[in-house]
DNA sequence: CGCGGGCGTCAAGGATCCGTCAAGGACGCC
DNA sequence: GGCGTCCTTGACGGATCCTTGACGCCCGCG
């Protein structure tokens, strides 16, 4: 099933969201604020980010600006404030929805669905399994075969080829593919990339040394060729 | 601006609708029931539906699974029931978005907006690609083929390009391009401007000393003709 | 006719970027 | 604690690319 962060301030509430989430077959990762919330989606890429608007450490609005910055991760809001003018302000700086307090929670759960379903929609072109030459990379089992064998990958080394293979012929600028594979403030580390790169090509390519699957654009970025 | 489909059976609420959105700049047709929305929305393909669940002729659920039967305009539902189970339907059903009555104008303005964003987002880098003779820029994915086949760019050269044929048929002056490509500061390096310019032509043009589409216009900027 | 400015061409550096190898160091597992 | 995996970081050739300078051409003008 679908993956979602829960960022709330409140034990109480947070723990009991959490349980009812995983009853309903999410997985669950929970942060008690602004900078663990955007440290934990920069690491485990939820489907949804569910963001309770009171934070101790920063303003709602702020957290969901810094990932709409480097990600379209669906954003459903939650807050106390029934005829706030936040409501306007959280969905004016990218979130998707918004959820009162107090609510029901399979209205809650009903909207998740909602908005991830949403977010899956658009992404026609996915098929879960690519097949490029000798290479078969499976999206949906994570798992990649080359020349029918299985090949392991390390969970970077598979984020980095993910995000390729989802663009496949087209160019992923060296920014784009920092920002989604490590996140936001690595935009930067374009050593990672040469790193990951040669390690992806020693484990995928028949001729690392000429690649053609994982081709690089000298000074722009990278691209999955099938 | 964007077009609005207004679905009410209360002449007085959708004549007020109908009077605020186009005072924001929305233009906007207006249904009294469920088999109308429905014509309408086909003949006029609006950018969102904004629908009341009370209709005289057919339940709302069911104009929302017709429509999602052959579009994905973005339906934002309007409900006087506060605690509905209906909530819960009505995106499960397709909805993407649900305000309750009594509401502020200006939350339905923020949803409104919010909705008819997300639908466009996935749709910015389409029909990014220019053809000019024997060329094709496809813009999204940064690329240029000459006769069909590829042609590989710097990102200097890339970006000069780029700004060239997003003002395609225009004149860009020699500043403009200097600040566009290098930044600010370089207002004067004209120099550049040569130099890439006859790269460019050598990778592009049939004739790079007749250029028939990086033209110069002595003394002011350059035009990439179509 | 001589001169100068704008433009195009070519070539040479120096800076930057890329690929590679390898050494710490964090983390989980036994 | 010992071990293995993985991420991060550094160093270093080699290739690529940006910048800069020199030079020739064309054309208008004095």
């Amino acid at each position: 099933m679908s993956h979602v962060l829960v960022v709330d301030d409140e034990p109480g509430l947070a723990h009991a969201l959490g349980i009812t989430l995983r009853a309903s077959g999410w997985t669950v990762t929970t942060a008690d604020d602004g900078a663990h919330a955007l440290a934990a989606a920069a690491h485990h890429h939820p489907d949804v980010v569910l963001l309770d608007l009171g934070l101790p450490d920063m303003s709602g609005i702020d957290v969901i600006t810094a990932l709409r910055a480097w990600t379209r991760v669906p954003i459903v809001v939650l807050s106390a404030r029934q005829h706030g003018e936040d409501k306007v302000d959280a969905l004016d700086a990218g979130a998707d929805d918004y959820v009162t307090k107090p609510f029901a929670m399979n209205e809650l759960l009903a909207r998740l669905r909602a908005a991830v379903r949403r977010a899956a929609a658009p992404a026609d072109g996915d098929e879960a399994v690519v097949v490029a030459g000798a290479l078969t990379v499976d999206l949906a089992r994570r798992r990649v075969l080359r020349d029918g064998t299985e090949v392991r990958l390390t969970p970077t080394e598979w984020s980095m080829l993910e995000v390729l293979v989802r663009n496949r012929g087209r160019l992923v600028s060296r920014r784009q593919l920092l920002q989604e594979v490590w996140g936001p403030g690595y935009s930067d580390e374009t050593h990672y990339l040469r790193v990951y790169s040669a390690q992806l090509r020693r484990k995928l390519e028949d001729d690392p040394a000429h690649p053609r699957h994982i081709v690089t654009q000298p000074g722009m970025g990278y691209v999955f060729e099938a």
